[in-house]
DNA sequence: GCCGTTTTCGGCCCGACTGTTTTCAGTCG
């Protein structure tokens, strides 16, 4: 029997038959049909397998027309699609990983196989090394010089950065912009303001006066290894970290219009100017224009006005119905920081943590947290120190004390209990008894089947002591995938047992993904932003599952952490 | 290939930078 189809391999399908359609010279906004099919259907919380089996109509999908669902009906039933199939025929396959070649695009691509039957990017480095890319009509000396150093680059570059660790490169940069003569305003913008879980490059929007050197001095910072390119208002550099940073210097008074502009996503972005050209407006990021007269574009406020809508949260502005939300006057008032009231996942010294129980208490009580929960480790896991019944009764006497006498905070006694293969619990139910609450989590056999995987932890949820589920997929942001698990049987089964899914806000977790947040509020399951934090500095990670959160639609309300102590015992209590 | 407060046909976001060219195509974001 064949595998079951997941939306990743459609996506995999659709992108690769633009790719091929682009090579081809074929209508271009035929291929972005493609590439916006396999954008939404890898977005889609629900497997387009299962809406098809229910017998739902996927033309209802913005961007899928009937074309388009008989494909993904064809790939759902058979796991090929026949375009493909014919277009590989046409073109050698591998000729698409041209295409990722800083550089070459499809006109390109078609030239090179065409006249010189370069098909790989083995080819590509030989033809450049032989000379031969410089007498093509179109490239030259220096085209073929760049391809072959592109080429060199390629297989050192190309990766993402995570979300935290771009932070760190962007407050540097940010700050020696900021002392540069006549910068205004300095702004990282891009996936970077939309809290992506990883960014490609960094987009920096600055605003300046027009005598302002903020261009030759961006190009001479110490840290930039390479200048890709560097004009008046934009330059593309890398520095030496690796990371490409994009650099754009506008007006003041189109910083509102420029913001808009470069923090995207570009398929909001081309949504929002459909629109305004619906209205005989156009916008690009110097402002909204009608004819020759600009509107507006001080102020993203001011941007989205001129096309009827409220301002849009950074997080949102993925083309994903945010746009028709707001419209409706049905935008979420997405979760804020400051609505957290708690944190219930921890841990100390006592297993694999960095401090003690107080340190971790006066740290959370100094972000203005009310409750704590410490989570230790269970005892299977033996390389974090996990504890057996003695040990944990041992912490639950320490935690009862100090509350006694800790002032602004409370600890909340719990655990990080493996999942056993079977779905059993590595703690007998007698000791979870006594803690406040239980954090169920898979840190073992993460290659059972779908079936199996998805059982274990359904039954994991049904011990009645049971409270949350752990980072929920167990992927490590690209180091491990998630393991093979139905998400959304899991969801219904937590509705059902009264349990709760945790968004892990580890930078290399941040587990849950948006899409399974919203899957979550849509069931109506309630969702805990937790740091698992391992010392005091790891509190500040909370921001990232804010982020994360927030990119999922989700409200204060969805949060399981921002209600007050008394609040949350009530929910903690289970009606078995 | 999608889509419709103008439409079932004829549109489809918009501009900067580079290199190869003598006015612009290709690529990128």
């Amino acid at each position: 029997m064949a595998m079951p189809v997941h939306n990743a391999d459609i996506t995999v399908i659709f992108d690769a038959i633009a790719d091929l359609l682009e090579i081809q010279g074929a209508n271009p906004f035929r291929i972005r049909a493609y590439r916006n099919a396999a954008r939404i259907l890898g977005d889609l919380p629900q497997e387009a397998r299962v809406l098809l089996e229910r017998g739902d109509d996927l033309t209802r999908l913005p961007g899928i027309g009937s074309d388009l669902a008989a494909k993904v009906g064809e790939i759902v039933a058979t796991g090929h699609c026949s375009l493909l199939d014919r277009l590989r025929k046409e073109l050698p396959p591998a000729i698409t990983e041209l295409l990722k070649i800083p550089g070459l695009g499809p006109k390109r691509v078609k030239a090179l196989y065409h006249d010189l039957d370069v098909q790989t990017v083995e080819q590509l480095q030989r033809a450049a090394q032989d000379g031969l890319i410089r007498a093509l009509p179109g490239f030259g000396a220096k085209t073929e010089q760049n391809i072959l150093q592109a080429v060199q680059a390629h297989a050192s570059q190309s990766r993402r950065f995570k979300l935290a660790t771009a932070a760190q490169y962007a407050d540097a940069l940010r700050a020696f912009l900021q002392e540069i003569p006549g910068v205004q305003q300095v702004v990282v913008a891009g996936s970077f303001r939309r809290m992506r879980e990883t960014v490609g490059d960094l987009d920096i929007l600055v605003t300046a006066s027009p005598d302002s050197p903020v261009m030759k001095r961006f190009t001479r910072y110490d840290e930039v290894a390479e200048i890709f390119s560097s004009g008046e208002t934009r330059a593309s550099v890398l520095l030496k970290s690796g990371i490409q940073v994009d650099l754009r210097v506008v007006a003041k008074q189109s910083y509102g219009a420029a913001l808009h502009y470069f923090t995207g996503s570009k398929s909001h972005n081309i949504a929002i100017r459909r629109i305004a050209q619906q209205r005989g407006l156009k916008i690009n990021e110097y402002g909204v224009f009608r004819g020759a007269q600009r509107i507006a574009g001080d102020s993203e406020e001011s941007v989205y006005r001129t096309v009827d809508l409220p301002w849009i949260p950074p997080e949102l502005r993925e083309d994903r119905g945010e746009i028709e939300a707001a419209r409706a006057g049905r935008l979420p008032r997405l979760v804020e920081l400051s609505d957290l009231k708690g944190d219930l996942h921890a841990h100390t010294r006592a297993s694999d943590g960095h401090d003690s129980l107080r340190e971790m208490a006066h740290a959370a009580r100094a972000l203005g947290l009310e409750y704590l929960a410490i989570t230790e480790h269970s005892r299977r896991l033996t390389v974090a120190h996990g504890l057996d019944p003695q040990q944990l009764a041992k912490q639950c006497d320490a935690i009862d004390r100090l509350n006694t006498e800790l002032k602004g905070i409370t600890l909340l006694k719990g655990i990080e209990v493996d999942i056993l293969e079977d779905g059993s619990l590595d703690l007998p139910d007698a000791v979870l008894a006594r803690l406040d609450l239980v954090v169920g989590a898979v840190h073992s056999k993460f290659g059972l089947s779908r079936a199996s995987q998805t059982r274990r932890i359904m039954r994991a949820m049904d011990h009645p002591h049971f409270t949350l589920l752990a980072h929920p997929t167990g992927r490590l942001i690209e180091r491990r995938e998630p393991y093979d698990a139905d998400m959304l049987s899991i969801i219904r089964h937590a509705k059902q047992r009264g349990c709760f899914l945790e968004l892990n806000a580890h930078p290399e977790r941040l587990d849950l993904l948006d899409s399974q947040c919203q899957s979550a509020k849509e069931e109506g399951v309630l969702v805990s932003i937790a740091s698992d934090a391992h010392s005091t500095f790891d509190f500040a990670n909370l921001k990232y599952g804010v982020g994360q959160a927030r990119r999922g639609w989700l409200e204060k309300s969805d949060v399981l952490n921002t209600r007050t102590l008394d609040e949350l015992r009530k929910l903690l209590k289970r009606t078995m």
